[in-house]
DNA sequence: AAAACTACCAACCGCGCGTGT
DNA sequence: GACACGCGCGGTTGGTAGTTT
């Protein structure tokens, strides 16, 4: 079976770039006739290009409508969004970004966001934090009950004290992104009633409290070599307060610390990630849009939609910020009633 | 200055789907 | 039902510009 190629090999039809001789040709072609037919438009404009190499410089080049430049913050925002709801339909999601194509967007993906959620340890297909490089649990009691026998003075800080954070905790924000996952998937979407979500009410503390900074030094977990930056959140369904983690930090003495990031690096606030797990509509696309930035030295951190009952894993200041580059550790901003609920200090 | 490396992106390729015969 | 066709989609490639060594 199978149908004959669009363009036969050997058939004296060019390949390659285009030139601008064979742009006008096109362009010209189309105002004048339209594209009805991308087999028979070549031979008609007087190209030696198969039609399908037309159709394809036509919409992801010489398009009227095309947006040129770098990409907004904003467009980025929503690349990210759709990308976590639609995955890799890069048509849809450019059916969403007037002006961009999908070819645009998926070299952008493939090229920037892409490599920049790795780098955050967000599994850039699920867009979860990859489990299986960041389990919380078993990095933060790793480092959290350090061994006697370690002679590292920071470790050594932690000897002979209670966990500091509690385990319940940590599966609570386990369960969270195992939850995100699963919902990220349509068909499960419209299986997991919402009521699913909201067990975790419960379990976060409905407490207006001030954001407390404690800073824990611990040695690095040296198999989490890309775990740069983590981002998520947690978004409480009944009333759309958000809680959310984000820049886990855990910089390893290898060069790379905040300084080292370019502006690339920094990446639009995700906390709207999950605004749409709250909707009731079924379409179920609720955006926010922001261009506030996450990573960013020179800017404070963001602010989510909800601050009073946010909780921020992270540092956030600048000194804070700063001392990555010495120091490896990982900083955690917890609200004060959750770490006096969990008996943290 | 040149080689090596990296990032970017336009273009290509193969496949699947819908439609017509 | 089988096949051909047109088209669109997503993955991949390769040329090139920029950067680093």
């Amino acid at each position: 079976m199978g149908r004959t190629p669009c363009c036969e090999k050997n058939n004296g039809l060019k390949k390659g770039p285009w030139t601008t001789e064979e742009d006008q040709k096109l362009i010209d072609y189309i105002q004048k006739h339209g594209y009805g037919n991308w087999r028979t438009l070549p031979k008609n404009a007087g190209l030696q290009r198969c039609g399908k190499s037309c159709r394809l410089r036509w919409t992801n080049y010489l398009r009227p409508d095309i947006k040129r430049g770098r990409f907004s913050f904003e467009e980025e925002e929503t690349i990210i969004q759709l990308h976590s709801i639609l995955g890799n339909k890069w048509s849809a999601i450019a059916s969403r970004l007037p002006g961009r194509t999908d070819n645009e967007i998926k070299n952008y993906w493939n090229t920037h966001i892409r490599k920049r959620l790795l780098r955050m340890g967000i599994d850039p297909v699920t867009h979860t934090p990859r489990l299986d490089l960041l389990d919380l649990s078993s990095i933060l009691c790793s480092s959290l009950y350090a061994s006697s026998s370690n002679s590292s003075s920071q470790i050594n800080n932690f000897q002979n004290q209670q966990p500091l954070l509690n385990p319940d905790l940590l599966n609570l924000a386990s369960s969270f992104f195992q939850h995100q996952q699963d919902y990220n998937n349509p068909q499960i979407q419209n299986q997991v009633p919402l009521s699913h979500f909201l067990q975790f009410q419960d379990q976060l503390p409905q407490v207006n409290s001030n954001v407390i900074t404690t800073t824990f030094t611990t040695p690095c977990v040296s198999s989490l070599p890309n775990v740069d930056t983590y981002t998520s959140n947690f978004t409480d369904l009944s009333n759309y307060q958000q809680y959310s983690v984000h820049d886990i930090d855990c910089h390893q003495n290898n060069g790379f610390g905040l300084s080292n990031l370019k502006e690339e690096d920094y990446i639009p606030q995700l906390s709207n990630y999950n605004n749409y797990y709250g909707s009731d509509n079924q379409n179920l696309m609720y955006y926010q849009t922001s261009n506030q930035l996450l990573s960013t030295p020179s800017s404070s951190s963001p602010t989510p939609l909800n601050s009073n009952s946010t909780c921020i894993i992270g540092s956030n200041t600048e000194d804070e910020r700063e001392s990555y580059e010495s120091c490896n550790r990982l900083n955690f901003e917890i609200p004060a009633h959750i770490l006096e609920a969990n008996d943290f200090m």
